[in-house]
DNA sequence: CAGTATCCCTCATGATACTG
DNA sequence: CAGTATCATGAGGGATACTG
């Protein structure tokens, strides 16, 4: 038992391989946009700053806790700028910023491909399922 | 109780938005490739076929699970093809369809915004870090 | 209005063991 | 070699309640 076990040594594996990922820039910013509510975020805001009501009324499912959140990381990667008006009732305007918008591209190329391309996705799943109908979804 | 109640009416609107986003090819294919595993596979096929063990290699991080389970979504999905050899130990290659080709270009014009604006965002993030030091992360 | 703080629970992932 | 089946866990997200 001098020898490290097969788990160890996978373990050893994942560490390496999971700060190899840490490290790739394509990765980290994959994580970020694949927040489903990040990229609705971004969405509202292409057009425009929002108040945080609004946001909220645009983006109809997300929860309080979910919008604040994602604002502050946002905010924090300095994708929008988050400007206050200390009115009577205290408003808060969020708004792309520079680095912000010229993230709007990357998503135009994902929305493109998608456009073009899911209709082929969807077919593809289609004809696997009838080909293994029990193989990947039961029946439903 | 005649009216619904607060909870209700955010559960519909939830419902609703859900709906509307299940509709939605540029979420449905954000939602794929955003998959950690995903983005990584379709690398590692980049460059050509691989057999399921080089991957897990080239992978080094995946477990058996994962592995086969991105594999059969994306096959599913059309992105990748499964070609079995019945030699003495089966063999089997998976290899990116002309569909998961096309999808190439999107990866890239994501890894190019990557590394040329990453560097801005971690800039952003330390100095939103070191202007409100308590706010997010304690001290670390 | 624009949050913050808390509890709670689900679901995705990983470890483990077995097979044609 | 290339999987499948089962179980355990923990982290992300939602509901709820409170505040400047």
């Amino acid at each position: 038992m001098a020898t490290k076990t097969a788990t160890q040594r996978r373990a050893e594996q994942r560490n390496a391989y999971d700060a190899y990922l840490a490290a790739c820039p394509a990765r980290k910013l994959l994580d970020r946009i694949s927040d489903k509510w990040v990229s609705l975020i971004v969405n509202a805001l292409a057009s425009g700053s929002q108040r945080y009501s609004d946001l909220s009324r645009i983006i109809a499912g997300v929860s309080q806790k979910m919008l604040t959140q994602t604002l502050r990381t946002l905010e924090r990667d300095g994708l929008v700028s988050r400007s206050v008006t200390p009115s009577v009732p205290v408003r808060v305007d969020y708004t792309l910023t520079d680095l912000g918008e010229s993230l709007l591209p990357v998503m135009v190329s994902i929305k493109a491909w998608a456009e073009s391309h899911m209709e082929q996705v969807l077919a593809a799943r289609e004809t696997y399922d009838s080909i293994q109908p029990a193989a990947t979804e039961p029946s439903r």
